[in-house]
DNA sequence: CGCCTCCTGACCAAAGAGGTCAGGAAAGTC
DNA sequence: GACTTTCCTGACCTCTTTGGTCAGGAGGCG
């Protein structure tokens, strides 16, 4: 239940990205600009590629740059492509398990997990972010004041 | 962003105890009821316990019950106690994590995740697991025809 | 040609996941 | 008091993941 380094990685540097609007951006500024190790950043970089949000060139004004438009490019995907299916299960997507007995309508709480977690980051997209426009559902989350209070 | 065998065992055992009703139950016939592996079980309930959510007494007759009613513990508390807290960021809380440049709204993003992660687990009950009564929040997200089909 | 930048695989240490094993300590029964 | 039952605890184990680093190769550009 907690987000990586990786996916948090992700996410900002894709952010910069969108920021850049189509010119390609060195590994080294992203790094720099968001303070991630480079080497680390680049394999990130190269999984995000291989799924096809960002892509990227080499040599002297080389750099990356996001494949789709930032209004097409949604938090979900850049966590997916780094972690994996989200809300997933003992590796299982919920949908998949059968419980038992007692615990019958357990499936019922992890789906609706899944889901709420998906009104968050498959609402988002980069645009949003880096304009600090987050879609209304989720800006009412985040403005509740307990939200902001440990547990 | 996944669930780990651990806290899936720990709300299931822990609805079978909601089931019993203050009875004591033995752990080998909730590993039964459950399918859970014993030995480990019986870690996962001693840090149920630790965390005060159940109690236990040896010998014959012996077993495992909750420390309090089925309405008043809710799955975040039982995830709480055998993961930690929910939806850290880089084993941190996303109050606490200061972003730069573009990413600067990303904190919203994580504090939205968290709260609606929250709104799930915390508004879910024991007594409403086991009922298979979930809160009307929690099964409206569940009734989506789409929140049951992977992405 | 040479430089720049991405691309890739190998490696690494520490931690976590998912268990198993062996023994000890309380609670009840005879 | 002995015995059985059941929880309690720590040690251990294997495999994978996390969060990186290192070294070198391959493609673009001037």
């Amino acid at each position: 239940m907690r987000v990586s380094a990786k996916a948090d990685y992700a996410v900002r540097a894709a952010a910069e990205l969108a920021a850049a609007d189509d010119d390609p951006v060195k590994g080294e500024k992203l790094a720099d600009a968001q303070d991630i190790p480079l080497q680390f950043l680049e394999h990130i970089l190269l999984e995000l590629k291989h799924a096809g949000i960002v892509r990227a060139r080499r040599g002297a004004k080389g750099g990356y740059w996001l494949a789709k438009p930032a209004e097409e490019v949604t938090i979900a995907d850049i966590v997916r492509a780094v972690e994996g299916p989200i809300a997933h299960v003992q590796s299982s997507p919920p949908e998949s398990i059968e419980y038992r007995g007692n615990a019958e309508h357990l499936q019922e709480v992890w789906i609706a997990v899944r889901a709420s977690l998906r009104t968050v980051l498959e609402h988002v997209t980069l645009a949003d972010l880096v304009a600090g426009q987050l879609p209304s559902e989720v800006s009412a989350l985040a403005a509740q004041p307990d939200a902001w209070v440990a547990r």
